[in-house]
DNA sequence: ATGCGGTGGTTACACGTGTCAATGACTCGT
DNA sequence: ACGAGTCATTGACACGTGTAACCACCGCAT
């Protein structure tokens, strides 16, 4: 009695294998496996291949995808470590696009949460399912060394999207840097010298935040000024508060979002947008263009998940030691009402 | 000759495994598991555990997850069958928050989408994974025999969120009627009639816009117009110039993103809101309220993601084959001064 | 009878891991 | 000196699959 109480639940019946079909088919393992997979090499008469289907089928057998890729000796997953800050609905919608678009080529995508772990603990928790490829965003910067630990683990291509490019890896840069810079000589060129920049106090925006502040920073007749605010209307409110003591004219945000609660807040104290300050954002959010004044913006030439994912296949079939250079991600001022 | 230069690239060197470590450090594979496994029934020297964990580190070993599970018998896979539009910022935030839930709770998360496959293909596809729970969103919903297939394939649980439930599967039922009801009733109290509900053009977002739209149905007193919109300016416009002889006085959009987008046209056409018409959305986004007037909204209580997480944790430890049922969601108008 | 080619199927191994049961070495108490 | 214990380690199997190599059979020409 004390072992049949000790626990309420009896075990899970037994998952159904090949060897259960062989056996109800009355024929060999083999011939199962050959007729699932519509081996050509092998011939099996008609009548068996109904036998087996129809076993198959009555067992719901369903063929199991780990012990296959150990067989294998490879798999089709294409890791991506995701960030655990929404980056923004442009990133977002991308991220989506291309895990389509991966789908579509017949990769398995496994999104991997870094989590509390330091970066050689991530990756090597990413080897551990040999992807055959890796898609890193940049929110963990791998070293030369973590890419030989992927690729001695397998992975037959390290793709890493972000500022700037990692030895032995596919780099896709995108330049954020050229955001800030586009966003600057925009203003400059409309005659604003004395720039705020918004950078966002959430974390882990800071790789995307970083080089744009300091694209801003390079462009030639700009006095910038850094002025940290959170995603809220309080500390939009806040930082409007005290506007007029920054003696500013004009303010490029984070993004379209940052720019927008800006904009508002300054104009709920009173301040005359574009005359007295200037906005621009960055994204090219529709929402953007509902605001009085309709928000000026660096639009961003992000790369289709089509296009990233054929490059990821690309790489995945013609491996190469050589650190491979793409250059994306052109970026182009787009002049609205606010500026 | 012919053998040399016929493939250009040498295959790849071989994945260390347990076995390569045995043998450097002089022990047997077993001695490894125990050793890299951290096994507490059986005593290891520390001399030894030295030695497998530097033979171990100056190979970069990392072990096969393939392998282990195959071993084990299950897995830590939690499967999320992706829808292919976005949903919204609201549902994406979600998702990313349920995902790092998951991984603190040490699943793996495995995005997959359906693709072109019929849901019986795609259900097969999912099972072949073993994982051991799922959670659908309710694009591909699911019948009684989908969740038998799962289930069979070593799932303990099954979770579907959608608008109704699935007999064998943990339901949590997000009934968005109710949304719409909530909507409606709060137009119908300030004395609308007359109400449009905008339904979204874009293909994908029926099972959320359908029920939302039945919900304001359902009010009494209130008449339902449908207006089909896409998200874009000019489907907007195209809208607002025959409101006129619509005659309504007020509007229900699907969300905020398509009530923002549809009040700015309306102003533009020269119609004052909220005296004209009023314009209510849904998901309480935080750029509604920097539009003038602030836009009215329901607001959606969505689970977070760490209480979605927990439910999973807890339907995969107790799996139970009756059918349970949770209610989640409520919903309540917010009043700003759109409406 | 003997060889021979084609047909339809099976036997056997490998993939990398975790773990039970067994083995050998060494110490201790009588 | 010898059985009784610990302690450290290992051999062997199982998990579910794919596939190369092998085998039995049949018809047919030598």
């Amino acid at each position: 009695m004390s072992e049949s109480s000790k626990s309420p639940q009896q075990p899970p019946p037994p998952v159904p294998t090949s060897a259960d079909v062989a056996r109800r088919a009355g024929v060999s393992r083999a011939t199962v496996s050959y007729v699932l997979n519509n081996a050509e090499a092998v011939r099996i008469s008609e009548p068996t291949r109904r036998k087996v289907r129809e076993a198959a089928e009555e067992l719901g057998y369903v063929p199991h995808a780990a012990a296959r890729s150990l067989r294998a000796g490879h798999t089709r997953i294409v890791l991506l470590p995701t960030p655990h800050v929404p980056i923004g609905p442009l990133y977002s919608t991308f991220l989506n696009e291309l895990q389509w678009a991966l789908r579509r080529l017949d990769y398995t995508v496994v999104q991997y949460g870094s989590l509390g772990l330091s970066g050689d603990e991530a990756v090597r928790a990413w080897a551990e399912l040999r992807p055959v490829a890796v898609i890193s965003l940049g929110e963990i910067t791998l070293t030369s060394h973590n890419v030989a630990t992927l690729k001695r683990a397998g992975a037959r291509a390290v793709i890493t999207m972000g500022p700037v490019g990692v030895p032995g890896a596919h780099a896709l840069v995108m330049d954020q840097q050229e955001v800030g810079a586009r966003a600057a000589a925009h203003l400059v060129e409309r005659g604003r010298r004395r720039i705020g920049v918004v950078v966002p106090r959430e974390q882990g925006l800071e790789l995307f935040s970083a080089p744009r502040l300091a694209g801003a920073r390079s462009v030639a007749g700009a006095e910038v000024e850094v002025l940290p605010m959170a995603y809220a209307e309080e500390s939009a409110a806040e930082l409007a508060a005290r506007w007029r003591g920054l003696g500013l004219d004009a303010v490029f945000a984070y993004n379209d979002e940052y720019a927008m609660l800006l904009m508002r807040a300054l104009q709920d104290e009173g301040l005359r947008v574009p005359e007295e300050v200037a906005v621009i954002g960055a994204d090219d959010l529709l929402v953007g263009r509902l605001l009085r004044p309709r928000l000026s913006t660096v639009r961003i030439e992000m790369p289709t998940g089509d296009h990233l994912a054929s490059l990821v296949d690309y790489a995945v079939r013609e491996p190469s030691e050589v650190t491979e250079r793409h250059d994306l991600m052109a970026a182009e001022a787009v002049h609205r009402e606010s500026t």
